[in-house]
DNA sequence: GTCTATATGTGGATAGAC
DNA sequence: GTCTATCCACATATAGAC
């Protein structure tokens, strides 16, 4: 074709850059007045638009949710490639650590990914995607340590998320839950490792 | 005195019977519309009232949320209280089973007591007094199983938590975790507990 | 005392001018 | 693509009928 379409759609870049714009502000609202607690007039006073302007770029309210929601899980998925494969039950433990801290550092972001608290708004599965590639990246890091089963892996998610729940619930910047973290996991680790190590004193 | 007040004020237990219509209907919304979801008009119109006239009896929706929230530990402590005493490995066992299922019986009670989901609602120190005297009842029964100590309590918490929220979010009205509370209570209590029991074969 | 009627402010969402 | 104008649902508050 001699008149084919530019490679670089300059329009759609600033289209997306927008957007980008959009869910930055509205995770700012978010942490401010908790998740629920989100208004698309305060969004769209932040990024200097009329509320309605914002129809432009999401369908609705939940459309903005659903792109925090995928741009949250490709953060996290981010993290978890750039970490590197786990190895023994020191790298197991900072992996562990590292989903803690990731969740303690925003609630509101933990909410969103974690807990069903928004009525009416389930994830659509392009979003829910990375969701299931995490979810193998759990799978590497138990097998490493000697793991294997569906029981015990959701035990495993079960003992972090709880850990994390208390934390975030009942003392939300302090550290009385994550420092129990290491201890709880060799706990885990004792009872469901088939990879033996020295028995404690 | 020769004309001393009734003992019986028929006005007054109408007006708290009607509260508890209230409380009552204010309950089926939140679990048809999620607890966020729960709004004055479909309350009053359960009760057969218009909006306004629920301010005869509740001064906000907060309000009602703490009315809510009161009358559900009363509830879980009415149980908690009506179980008896723990005494050993398997009536300890019965005892967390039965919080779960109370958990799991009503995910927007759940959420309204056990996470921090409605921006703006702290329950009043009323409301929140029976919390201190469950988390008596919880730490009797530990000491019942021969744990000692505010870490093992926590580890504790998190465990049962953190089963709780697993089935909530990622199996509502399924048991694929509710099922591991068992196995995860002897791991719990092998770690921490002082009394000895026979070792696993 | 309790209800109805009504008013205000704040949300999400849509239509149409420019 | 952004605005103005507008609509509907909601929480909240007050005035006044009964």
């Amino acid at each position: 074709m001699a008149f084919g379409q530019p490679t670089r759609d300059r329009r759609t870049e600033r289209h997306e850059a927008t957007k980008r714009e959009i869910v930055e502000a509205a995770w700012e609202v978010a942490r401010e007045h908790g998740l629920a607690g989100l208004s698309l007039r305060d969004v769209a006073a932040r990024v200097g638009m009329q509320p309605p302007s914002l129809y432009s770029y999401f369908a609705s309210k939940h459309a903005i949710y659903d792109a925090m929601f995928a741009g949250a899980y490709d953060e996290i998925l981010r993290r978890a490639r750039a970490f590197g494969p786990v190895s023994d039950r020191a790298s197991f433990k900072r992996h562990a650590r590292a989903f803690v801290e990731f969740c303690l550092e925003d609630p509101a972001r933990y909410q969103l990914l974690f807990q069903r608290t928004i009525p009416g708004f389930e994830p659509s599965p392009e979003a829910y995607a990375p969701a299931v590639e995490l979810l193998g990246h759990g799978r590497a890091a138990l097998a490493a340590v000697g793991i294997r089963g569906a029981r015990a892996a959701d035990v495993y998610t079960a003992l972090v998320t709880g850990l994390t729940d208390q934390q975030l619930s009942n003392d939300p910047g302090g550290a009385r839950w994550v420092r129990l973290l290491d201890e709880v996991l060799d706990m885990f680790l004792d009872r469901y490792s088939t990879k033996r190590r020295r028995p404690r004193p």
